[in-house]
RNA sequence: GGGCCGUUAGCUCAGUGGUAGAGCGUUCGCCUUACACGCGAAAUGUCGGGGGUUCAAAUCCCUCACGGCCCACCA
């Protein structure tokens, strides 16, 4: 208990910083976090997604995190073996991009440093951005075993990368081939087909004519892309198109260049689009090079990796792409060759990390035939052995599985796995200086390190494959390599198959299908049975937050200003299934007073408590109806929590818990326990303490996930009154659903009083009367079991609503002659005989308010009863239901014309 | 072009067949010895429009409008 702090020095509103910072060192110190196997329990375990060496956390990770870190904890206090694996991402392009930007400042760059030099500063740099990664999973409270921190480019996982890429070198999975590639002039890389993104931008639709050789008027073709012209090599137009049918199998002269080029008919093309007549760029067009190989043409290359237009353009060479375009718009306009220039709205791929416009170039990449891949996944995806939720996510997921494509795992970028592929310089005839990427059908040896002799020609000199694997390519087999996989370890024998995966739907092809796919590839199970995917954190706009925008929240600022339970409070309770967040700051607010009244409430309990020694278990103490009350409504609440964890639906979860602790717990219970705990009698004391402290304890276990220091630094205190008290909260287990019979009068009784206290408090408010004056009481009621219950619990109503003495009146002897206040529930009728205090007109109008109410509920229901297809078809229940409130109101309206009959 | 999701109180969102809810904000009254990060009381909604199914629709179906997202090789 040393370490507790005492009721004494606690503060009236719950500061975080100081708590916060202890439970991060002890949490650590005591490595409850750490997995060890316990063979008793079952084992769940789940990795983190790792995120990228780029720099700080934000928001989204925040998000991410505490959902995992919810679920981590709650498994454990649910009896679980948890094991919980931390590690960062080397994150390749996205890292490099982020290190050019920081040696531009310093006025170099990348090229000028070379790539060893460079290499070794993005190893300090990601040594730096881990600690700080690390240190703010921490500061989040997130329970991940530290000892088994991992990253994408440790010797472990190059070990797991090399064996992975090895054996689908092996299995002919893998092939390097020349294709038309994503390529990225700003990053200078080939990029996966999801790697590129799609945006709409304004453009024009230029239409070109191109004459005949033999001196015909020729067509006119239209083209977003006017500078590719001096690749074409045809002309498409559709075989059943009339308005061609002439020209196809005539040579065209290609503007400019005067190159002679043939009409072909391909059926790709659309007749109604444009001019009906395409310009074909086998080299720098996907359309196009598929219809260059149906057609056997050839494939020009105009422009470079660079960006720039290739030697092959004579005038335009050396020019931009852009530049290009307009001189090339020039020249044909001076020569009466542009017909026509329409807007042209179309969506243009660009690079994923730096936005810069997608190059569709041809070169020699590293691609894995994902088809038989996809299909296993697809296979597990159908027998559930792979579940998503939400389940609105499968369809796109399954979507992607059937129509996959090659995936181009080769990134000429220098951060990454480098590709582990060796060529011999005699076998290939090559040099050191060759240009790599244009060559094709070369012979490579895989190997981890550099051979010493050639098996096929006995030569010693090799170079490396200068590529890099995508960082994806890592990232697919983390689930198991994590664990140490290829090695057949304890762990992986242990802990894998993972039991869920975490994380935002923006990577769901990237990633998740990865994972699985090279998952059951090389360990034949799925790497995780459940898919959690969650939303995105928007700024208050709904816009994504991106630095570009300056609209990014720093997560550590939020737990400065308002406690990081507050934060996770407020992401979590925003965390619909299916849907974004909204950030803003007020909704952190709502966080912060959840903690502050939890916080007091236990301060509460501690003014008011009974020592641990002096007190027995619940079933020791002769319950009252308050008791019995708050127990059935505790139970309710656990049993649905459960429920809504169950279902993945957190935001669920911390609603019902929200809700029973505030609005049932303290409105009503603790209210009504303060009779006794501030009264003299020390065995209702005793008994009332009993209820109040285990429910506390209980609803400090059930918050624990949620909010993890504010519930810890209750527990270490509260702990004492557990009947079984664990070190830390992690390690205890949710509270148990305890026995409690409640009676039909004690539910009934604490309705109809709960009813009675808020028309009583609306009289008092309404009419003016002082919160601090005690107002005599008089009290009519017709049913007897609710009457039998207050009178029983009278001391409920008077604490509850400021009384004195109340009195009785016989329902047979009529209402009152003289005026009164009156507060008219379903079950009694409350009269507050206050002449000279009381505006007798203005309580006339309220009770006609009132009156109006009833009214127009009562018709609704009347018309209901009166519908004989209402009372032949509807349930039965539903019926007798209905009479009920009918009664109801109709007793309500028959007492409030009484007593507004008296009053005017 | 295809698909998915959303449209409920000023804002952010619950509610998925039986008389419309929460948090924040607003108004009024209270420093009632756990909490003013609080307590009590209020105001505010033809549940996006239209049609249909049903005794009964915010809830199921159709349709339109608006917003958002994902996918996509129409130059």
């Amino acid at each position: 208990m040393n370490e507790t702090t005492e009721i004494k020095t606690w503060d009236k509103a719950y500061i975080p910083k100081d708590v916060e910072a202890r439970w991060v060192l002890n949490w650590a110190k005591s490595g409850i976090f750490n997995s060890h196997s316990d063979l008793n329990r079952e084992p769940y375990s789940l990795v983190i997604p790792p995120p990228n060496v780029t720099g700080a956390l934000h928001i989204g990770h925040a998000l991410n995190n505490t959902i995992q870190d919810f679920l981590a904890r709650s498994k454990r206090m649910s009896g679980k073996d948890l094991c919980w694996v931390p590690g960062t991402d080397h994150g390749g392009i996205a890292t490099q991009t982020v290190m050019e930007k920081i040696l531009k400042t310093e006025n170099t760059s990348r090229i000028r440093l070379g790539r060893e030099a460079f290499t070794s500063r993005m190893e300090d740099w990601t040594v730096h951005c881990k600690e700080t990664i690390l240190g703010q999973l921490k500061k989040l409270g997130c329970s991940l075993d530290f000892s088994r921190e991992a990253f994408t480019m440790d010797e472990k996982r190059k070990t797991s990368v090399f064996h992975a890429f090895k054996k689908l070198w092996d299995d002919g999975l893998l092939y390097r081939g020349e294709r038309l590639v994503n390529w990225c002039v700003r990053c200078g890389t080939a990029l996966s087909d999801i790697e590129v993104e799609h945006e709409e931008r304004k453009g024009n639709l230029w239409h070109i004519r191109y004459p005949e050789v033999l001196g015909g008027a020729g067509l006119v073709v239209a083209t977003t892309r006017p500078e590719t012209m001096l690749g074409d090599v045809a002309v498409a137009v559709h075989p059943d198109d009339r308005r061609y049918q002439a020209l196809i199998g005539k040579k065209l002269r290609l503007p400019l260049v005067n190159r002679e080029i043939p009409v072909i008919a391909d059926g790709f093309v659309d007749s109604s689009f444009g001019t009906g007549a395409v310009k074909v760029t086998p080299a720098h067009d996907p359309n196009d090079f598929e219809m260059g190989l149906r057609h056997k043409l050839p494939r020009l290359k105009v422009i470079s990796p660079a960006g720039k237009m290739t030697e092959e353009c004579g005038v335009y060479a050396g020019l931009s792409r852009e530049e290009a375009r307009k001189k090339i718009l020039q020249d044909l306009e001076s020569q009466g060759l542009l017909e026509k220039t329409e807007p042209h709205p179309h969506a243009v791929g660009v690079c994923y990390r730096c936005q810069e416009i997608i190059e569709p170039l041809l070169s020699q990449q590293w691609f894995v035939k994902t088809k038989d891949l996809a299909a296993e996944a697809l296979k597990a995806l159908d027998a559930g052995q792979f579940k998503i939720y939400p389940v609105s996510w499968e369809k796109p997921y399954r979507d992607w599985l059937l129509d996959i494509r090659d995936w181009c795992v080769s990134r000429q970028i220098w951060w990454g796995h480098e590709i582990p592929v060796w060529y011999c310089l005699k076998c290939n005839a090559i040099s050191k200086d060759t240009p790599f990427h244009q060559i094709p059908n070369l012979k490579g040896v895989v190997a981890s390190e550099k051979p010493k002799t050639c098996s096929a020609c006995g030569g010693s000199e090799f170079i490396q494959d200068p590529d890099v694997l995508d960082t994806w390519f890592s990232s697919a087999l983390w689930p198991f390599s994590v664990f140490g996989w290829p090695d057949k370890t304890d762990d992986l024998a242990r802990y894998y198959p993972t039991q869920i995966l975490v994380t935002g739907y923006e990577i769901i092809y990237l990633w998740v299908a990865r994972m699985q796919m090279m998952g059951l590839y090389f360990t034949g199970k799925v790497p995780f049975s459940e898919a959690f995917i969650h939303g995105i954190v928007r700024d208050k706009k709904g816009k994504k937050m991106s630095k570009s925008l300056g609209n990014v929240v720093d997560p550590l600022q939020m737990m400065e200003k308002y406690g990081t339970d507050a934060l996770r409070f407020s992401l979590i309770s925003q965390a619909r299934p299916g849907k974004d967040i909204i950030f803003s700051e007020d909704s952190l607010i709502a966080g912060r007073n959840f903690t502050n009244k939890l916080w007091n409430t236990a301060r509460f309990a501690l003014m008011n408590a009974v020592s641990p020694e002096e007190l027995g278990d619940l079933q020791d103490f002769p319950l009252e109806a308050a008791d019995l009350w708050i127990l059935s409504e505790y139970q309710k609440m656990i049993a649905s929590v459960r429920e809504e964890v169950g279902a993945y639906n957190l935001a669920g979860a911390a609603e019902q818990m929200y809700e029973f602790l505030w609005d049932k717990f303290c409105d009503w219970y603790v209210e009504l326990a303060k009779l006794r705990l501030q009264g003299s009698d020390l065995n209702a004391r005793k008994t009332a303490f009993r209820v109040l402290v285990t429910i506390l304890i209980g609803v400090v276990k059930m918050l624990h996930p949620l909010m993890p220091f504010v519930t810890e630094e209750i527990y270490s205190v509260l702990k004492r009154w557990d009947i079984q008290p664990a070190d830390f909260l992690m390690n205890s287990r949710f509270p148990s659903v305890p026995e409690t019979k409640i009676t039909e009068e004690t539910q009934k009784g604490m309705s109809a009083l709960i009813e009675a206290v808020a028309s009583l408090r609306s009289l008092r408010s309404q009419l003016g009367i002082s919160p601090g004056l005690k107002i005599p009481i008089i009290c009519q009621g017709e049913h007897s079991l609710e009457l039998k219950f207050l009178k029983q619990n009278l001391s409920y109503l008077v604490a509850l609503t400021g009384g004195k003495e109340v009195s009785f009146l016989n329902s047979t002897n009529g209402g009152l002659s003289a005026k009164v206040a009156s507060a008219v529930s379903s079950s009694f009728s409350f009269y507050v005989p206050l002449e000279g205090l009381i505006d007798f007109k203005k309580e006339a109008e309220r009770l006609g308010k009132e009156l109006q109410k009833v009214e127009s509920d009562l018709s609704k229901l009347s018309q209901k009863l009166s519908d004989s297809n209402y009372l032949s078809k509807a349930a039965p229940e539903d019926v007798s239901e209905t009479r009920l409130l009918y009664d109801t109101a109709r007793s309500k309206k028959a007492r409030l014309e009484d007593l507004i009959k008296v009053l005017v």
